[in-house]
DNA sequence: TTCCAGGGGTAGA
DNA sequence: TCTACCCATGGA
């Protein structure tokens, strides 16, 4: 099997689910808009295989770069989290239906986080961008793939494993990964996850409720209230709202008059009435103004 | 030189 | 529970 072709969820819009949020700029992943083609590099069986993603009607078609056998249960599980395919967004569209401002949201195809394609990429993603420019994430993330990830034949590497992490030492990567102190936290990640004493499949189980997921995820080091929102999001809950510094000046520009006095309370209770779907209401506005900017010429930084 | 970015951990009140 | 302080890094 080289190649796989994974049904798509009614109303599924690919170039907004890759492009809805900063995640494909992070290695492994490389976007090519004008061919709409989204490359990556995964390991399966402890071989790193280059892959192809586009979407093909109502299709996602996956192609390996080599003659590589795929597991087919492993790889349609992998794409499934990446973007977002179990997340039931009825709801949620039927709330942007009753909006002038959230039409064009629902008409976009909006509502689907790209993500890792595994948990641990995510959360070592989410540290990444604690506390530094989104340039320094973009690079951490880069040399994390290239000096600890698996490599293919043609160079590309994948995104490290626990155990590809946590053979190296914390200072090791601080220096060679560029992670400031947030090598101490991933590296603990990592031998947490290898020694058993992290369990992510378990930390993982839907039938929690958010509140109890929330907690959980707030217990990994390096992951506070922002991270554990983001966490969130990527299941699909959006209950609670990662705040950020992009989050204050976007809400406060928008709703405040960019009164730096607005604190976060008040920030947030903007999107009270969207209930459980508060977080992807902000993401959305988010990126609704971002293709505005866009179509008037504004660069985007991310 | 100083500030700050898609924050988190910790000690002390 | 809340606040203050510290934590590496690199671009502005």
């Amino acid at each position: 099997m080289r190649k796989l072709l994974i049904p798509l969820p009614p109303g599924f819009n690919f170039i907004a689910t890759v492009e809805s949020h900063g995640w494909y700029r992070l290695a492994p992943l490389s976007w090519d808009r004008n061919t709409q083609t989204l490359v990556t590099t995964e390991v399966f069986e402890q071989a790193a295989v280059g892959l192809t993603i586009r979407c093909s009607g109502e299709s996602l078609a996956i192609t390996a770069a080599s003659d590589a056998k795929l597991p087919s249960r492993e790889l349609r599980d992998r794409m499934r989290r990446m973007f977002q395919l179990d997340v039931g967004l009825e709801d949620f569209h039927r709330r942007c239906a009753k909006s002038a401002r959230y039409r064009r949201v629902l008409a976009a195809g909006y509502g689907r986080l790209l993500c890792g394609s595994t948990l641990f990429e995510d959360i070592v993603k989410i540290i990444a961008t604690t506390n530094v420019t989104w340039s320094q994430t973009v690079r951490m993330v880069s040399l994390l793939a290239e000096k600890c990830g698996r490599k293919t034949d043609s160079g590309h590497h994948a995104f490290p494993a626990p155990e590809d992490i946590s053979r190296r030492s914390a200072g090791w990567l601080q220096t060679h990964c560029r992670l400031g102190y947030r090598a101490a936290f991933i590296h603990q990640l990592a031998r947490g996850i290898v020694s058993g004493e992290i369990d992510l499949p378990g930390m993982a189980d839907p039938g929690q409720t958010t509140e109890e997921l929330f907690r959980s995820y707030r217990q990994l080091p390096g992951i506070g209230p922002y991270g554990a929102a983001h966490l969130l999001a990527m299941d699909g809950r959006h209950d609670f709202i990662a705040v950020d510094t992009e989050f204050r000046r976007f809400v406060r520009d928008r709703y405040f008059a960019s009164d730096e006095n607005i604190g976060d309370i008040e920030l947030v209770s903007r999107y009270q009435k969207w209930g459980r779907w508060k977080y992807l209401a902000y993401w959305s506005e988010l990126w609704e103004s971002s293709r505005v900017a866009d179509s008037s010429g504004v660069a985007k930084d991310q």
